[in-house]
DNA sequence: TTATAAATGTTATATTATTACATACTGTTA
DNA sequence: TAACAGTATGTAATAATATAACATTTATAA
């Protein structure tokens, strides 16, 4: 079970903006679309997505420096992130996999580094983009 | 077996420092590193990048925005990289198996996507910072 | 040689993220 | 309630990362 978090003001409203868009946003179109609500500083808007990521209700794209609430509650908060991303059109899907994600969280190489979170970003094209 | 690229110039200057360097180095370490060899911008720093990631010589650290020379000459050109990260001291390791390889290049979820590419980063405490 | 692609040089600018410092709010416990 | 600790906020300045635009040069190959 998911802790409950109560959200801050501001944590609020950049994770409502967040979680109504349809793909991962970037920081700074972020803070343009919540500058009428009052977030005026770009770091007011990475201090929410800092305590967001933190507790799991949203992820980074690390390779589009941008951010995607979370599609899987159950997932162990941030710590094993799989994510399906189109080249084409950047449509960006969080991948709920438990297979894949025991495979990794179990995954151990020779140097014998014990591995308590991952992030993974597959690469390719989507169903509509492989059709054009 | 790899094409051999015949490097330019900057190229080389580049792929040399980031290959004699212990871990990853940053764009703009990389920049300060190099010009006293007439390297003296940005952009030329960051195409030489691009086209050293294209070829597979480098690998792009992408939670670090680091770049590390590729350590596994077999690997397939920068289309299937997995890295194991130590989250105290930075040290940064391609991991090199052909099991998660497999694994990970064969992978398809539900959605029928077929991925052409992936990016894996695992997160953790090295032999040396757990054993502090 | 002529054409094409690839690489370079240079300036300016865009985008992403953090430092530093002051203040306010929230929950806990003496 | 008062004192405290922890978390969140506000604001300004700046650091760090990356690209646009344009002119020129070098390498490759038909
Ligand atoms: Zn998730
Ligand atoms: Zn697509
Ligand atoms: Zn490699
Ligand atoms: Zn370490």
């Amino acid at each position: 079970m998911q802790k409950e978090h109560n959200l801050s003001k501001n944590q609020k409203i950049i994770f409502d903006l967040i979680d109504k868009s349809r793909g991962p946003m970037k920081a700074y179109s972020i803070l343009f679309n919540v500058q009428k609500k009052g977030i005026k500083a770009p770091l007011q808007v990475y201090r929410a997505l800092d305590k967001l990521v933190e507790i799991g209700k949203i992820h980074k794209i690390e390779s589009r420096n941008a951010f995607i609430a979370c599609q899987n509650s159950s997932c162990q908060v941030s710590k094993a992130t799989a994510f399906s991303i189109c080249e084409s059109c950047e449509n960006v899907s969080e991948i709920s996999n438990s297979k894949l994600s025991r495979y990794l969280s179990n995954f151990s190489d020779s140097s014998g580094m014990k591995y308590s979170k991952y992030n993974l970003e597959f690469f390719g094209l989507c169903k509509k983009c492989k059709s054009k």
